[in-house]
DNA sequence: GTAATAGTGTCTTTCAGACAATATCGA
DNA sequence: TCGATATTGTCTGAAAGACACTATTAC
């Protein structure tokens, strides 16, 4: 027996996204054991010499081509003894939010990577201690939305006012005031900043293009 | 080489309370090497077949003989290849608030333990990195008491008014006004359970007992 | 009585919720 | 013109900041 203790150290993502009005996360599906065929968060093996925000971005980018410019955040740690079948290992669980992304690609270990909607995600029984994993993700993601901005870290560069809004009722599942939401998110000092541009209207007066603001905490927060 | 990597892991705590108005961390000594006769924050490898939150537990009542009944939260988990110069360790950083205690007894590796300021631990070179583990700490402890009722945790188990907004001042380092917040917390329904006793006056008209409430998010938050 | 702390009430400002009204586009 | 969406404005109620005032104790 050695000591300290052998254990193994992976990282898994929430990688989060909001497509056609809908919520959704990336899921693999599994091609190896343990949990062959099921689907799971992508993920791997922190590796001997690498940082472990080195390897988040890592699996980020081997699971989605995204770059370095997602918002990624640690979001906890998960380590009960018995959590994988081939022995002891904790992994670091991150939480990335992303603009709208295309087709994720499948990594090393994956034979299938789909976005799934958080509601199914969230009603499946995923690999390991995932679904735990996954709740949290899911509510830290919605709780950061009442007191950042980071709504925008789901909207490409330059959005407008009801992109955002639409943002923000898919991930919270509730519906919001245009009118109100406006009002809000336009003044308080720093959480948008304005464009020259203007989104070609699809129908109506065509809207004001914003990027984000400097602002990190909302203060007051947004309301659900 | 083995795949996975061999990686050590281990819990600290950033231990926090307010005692005589004064918002402290209990710090460790350091009696082996590395680090030798620096100060750090308790800790130590988890076991083998051991789950983190009770590897945490197990810690704190070894550092401070306290029970299962204080608050602890995992904070975040440290993991730069080079943080231990015995070799790679990541460690899990996990955060108590405690009412206030008696004396601290050294631990296992510790020559001494002692409650110190936070303001000049957070000016002292600690051993590793738990300067930045510290610093996150307590950020999210100032943090908490904003949009939880976790202030009351580091009260005993029934306080006054005033004891609880000592608390907040020396937590923000902002005095507040003693009105204004007795009206915020007893009329936020849930945050205080009153009690039939109230404390003998020191001086002035004595001051009735409360107990924590059940509440634990705030809406709207406390403001400092 | 006075000094000290506990607790209540009042006025003002800020801001969210509800929703009327106006602006600017395509068809 | 109309239909649709964007944007501004208005009224109301909740709650924070500032602070006068009352309550209850020890002395």
């Amino acid at each position: 027996m050695t000591f300290p203790p052998v254990i193994a150290v992976t990282v898994d993502l929430v990688i989060l996204t909001v497509q056609e009005g809908e919520f959704r996360v990336l899921l693999v599906r599994r091609g190896a054991p343990p949990f062959a065929g099921d689907w799971a968060l992508p993920g791997g093996y922190v590796l001997a010499e690498e940082d472990l925000l080195d390897a988040a971005h890592r699996e980020l980018s081997e699971e989605t081509g995204l770059g370095r410019d997602e918002h990624l955040e640690q979001l906890a740690t998960y380590g009960a003894p018995d959590r994988d079948p081939r022995g002891r290992t904790i992994t670091v669980a991150w939480l990335a939010l992303t603009p709208s992304a295309g087709d994720p690609t499948a990594g090393t270990d994956a034979v299938e990577a789909a976005w799934w909607p958080v509601s199914r995600a969230l009603a499946t029984d995923l690999a390991f201690d995932h679904d735990v994993i996954l709740r949290d993700g899911v509510e830290r993601a919605r709780a950061k939305l009442e007191y950042s901005s980071l709504g925008a870290a789901f909207c490409p560069p330059e959005f407008t006012v009801s992109q955002l809004r639409e943002v923000y009722e898919a991930v919270w599942g509730e519906s919001l005031d245009p009118r109100n939401f406006h009002r809000k998110v336009t003044r308080t000092p720093g959480f948008l900043e304005p464009t020259e541009h203007t989104a070609s209207a699809e129908a109506g007066r065509p809207a004001r293009l914003y990027r984000r603001g400097g602002v990190e905490l909302l203060n007051p927060p947004m309301t659900r």
